[in-house]
RNA sequence: GGCCCAUUCGUCUAUCGGUUAGGACGCAAGAUUUUCAUUCUUGAAAGAGGAGUUCGAUUCUCCUAUGGGCUACCA
């Protein structure tokens, strides 16, 4: 076999979901993984549900997650252009191909005799379906006379191209997920190809057009498209391009968190939790994203990778390169995947625990600045160092260290009420004349020399460090007491102790 | 309604005829720690139901149930 071609095909009728970035990062990850290409494509057919902006979102969500495309929009190609309304015109002339190898005709029915009827078959308790047992009693070419059709579309009368779907026969599938899936041709439609009224083929055959064109050999898509696969045979039957014809995949839908139905685009909103990779702004509303919501990229595509995957080992963490060399279709799960929020909080912490300092001091920084602390990277990344262990995100962080910055104004109830008693309040003060005496102020030196005095005094641990604490703090919280005395400075660090000490007593 | 797909702890899942049915999230308990976390240990928690096939079925087949998808001149 040549080189493996695989594409993502979104249509830019809004924002991507998050079972679309999964779609995408699968392909791209089968694509790498055997040294392949990776492609997008727009499919833009709809002229009707067209959203502006949404391309370059789609765009951008790819980018943020680190799926590179190879080729196709945004990437250029030798197959361009891959927009597929900007390749309207190619499309026609497959479309008369098909009805002059006798596998499609031209339709004139209008909107309403259509509509009238599904009217009337749903009064009779059945559903329409345009098949071979109507067509040829509608207005078709199969019907009308040659003259009467030329005439008809000569007039500018409107039309469409359906394909002729053959009566009982049994498409026999390969599906590289689901195995072999036979359906019988009789209770398919005749679907339409090519509408005349705005020059545009529909999905089924710009799909298959492109993709022979485009030369891809694998189609990996969402399982919604399972039911239109026969179809999709038959059509590169058609076409005798048989040979060439990729192998399919296709990929259990993502499911609502709770209750029934596949994910959509309101239950982010309804439950409190993300569907869009990026935040979406449409007429005045706004969608959350992963994003925004301070997810890691690295961990929203593990998170990703997961659901419906799984390596067969018991790794759960995974970086890009590893999930390109670990994947492959055959461990993609059959039945849809539940998300689970929790899970992709979860992934994010760990991520945030192995995070560089730096990195996340720079990301700090800006909120530090918002609660009106002025301090420079090594401050931010340090305090970073001290509290990532115990945070998800790091708009986490200023509520997790802002005792760092800022000293307390209060102090918790509880922690007074449990620890300032008894001779606490003196040993406080005694360590505080105590520290006062430590040139070194290094978390290491004071912790030694701190520790020394409370053992030889034999003050009880526990009621002093927590007293400290309460007097550094204001609370029971943060990271070790000598870390934070470090932070914080000498200076600080018995400013506050006096604090305390005035403002609990002694 | 019709067609197609699926069905293991609450959730994500492992198991490719023989297992004390394993792991993870979440939950509970405990350990460590000067607090809060982290981390570690432990626990509760599953093969939808019914028929077959087989010496033996979670695993293979069928039926039922349930869930999902599709059923547009949308993708």
């Amino acid at each position: 076999m040549g080189k493996v071609r695989v594409r993502f095909a979104p249509s830019p009728t809004g924002p991507l979901h998050i079972g679309g970035v999964r779609t995408a990062l699968y392909n791209y990850l089968f694509a790498r993984q055997l040294g392949g290409d990776f492609i997008l494509r727009i499919e833009d057919t709809d002229s009707q549900r067209f959203v502006p902006g949404a391309e370059d979102y789609i765009l951008e969500s790819l980018k943020w997650c680190g799926i590179e495309i190879d080729e196709g929009v945004g990437a250029g190609g030798c197959h361009a252009p891959y927009r597929q309304s900007e390749r309207k015109s190619i499309y026609l002339r497959y479309a008369l191909q098909l009805v002059e190898s006798g596998n499609a005709y031209y339709a004139f029915d209008s909107a309403e005799s259509l509509n009238d009827l599904r009217a009337a078959a749903e009064n009779a308790g059945e559903a329409f379906a345009y098949n071979y047992k109507v067509r040829s009693q509608l207005e078709t070419s199969l019907r009308l006379p040659a003259e009467e059709v030329k005439a008809r579309i000569d007039r500018g009368d409107q039309w469409v191209i359906r394909f002729m779907t053959p009566e009982n026969e049994d498409v026999e599938m390969d599906d590289l997920i689901r195995g072999h899936v036979t359906v019988n041709t009789s209770t398919l439609d005749d679907k339409v190809l090519y509408k005349s009224a705005d020059e545009l083929p529909t999905y089924h055959l710009a799909n298959i057009v492109d993709d022979h064109l485009m030369e891809i050999t694998h189609v990996i898509r969402g399982e919604e498209w399972l039911p239109s696969l026969p179809l999709h045979y038959l059509l590169y039957r058609s076409f005798g391009w048989t040979d060439t014809q990729p192998q399919f995949a296709h990929l259990p839908l993502l499911l609502k968190p709770t209750g029934q139905g596949k994910l959509s685009k309101r239950d982010g909103d309804k439950m409190g939790f993300p569907v869009f990779p990026l935040e979406w702004h449409k007429d005045g509303e706004v969608s959350r994203g992963y994003r925004e919501d301070g997810y890691f990229p690295e961990a929203f595509v593990n998170m990703l990778a997961l659901l419906g995957w799984n390596p067969g080992t018991e790794q759960e963490i995974f970086s890009m390169d590893e999930l390109i060399a670990a994947f492959s279709l055959d461990r993609v799960g059959k039945s849809g995947a539940r998300f689970s929020p929790d899970k992709a909080l979860w992934f994010n912490a760990q991520y945030m625990h192995v995070r560089d300092d730096q990195e996340l001091g720079r990301d700090f920084l800006p909120i530090l600045k918002q609660h009106g602390v002025a301090t420079d990277l090594a401050k931010a990344a340090k305090a970073a160092s001290l509290i990532k262990s115990r945070a998800t995100f790091v708009k986490d962080f200023w509520e997790l260290s802002d005792f760092l910055f800022v000293a307390p104004t209060t102090y918790d109830e509880k922690a007074v009420a449990k620890y300032w008693k008894n001779e606490n309040p003196a040993h406080i003060a005694e360590l505080r004349a105590f520290l006062a005496g430590i040139e070194d102020f290094s978390a290491v030196n004071t912790h030694e020399l701190a520790h020394t005095l409370i053992t030889e005094k034999q003050w009880p641990m526990g009621q002093i460090m927590n007293s400290f604490r309460l007097a550094l703090v204001g609370a029971s919280k943060g990271p070790d007491m000598f870390e934070i005395c470090e932070f914080i400075g000498k200076e600080e660090t018995l400013a506050r102790l006096d604090k305390a000490l005035a403002a609990l007593g002694q």
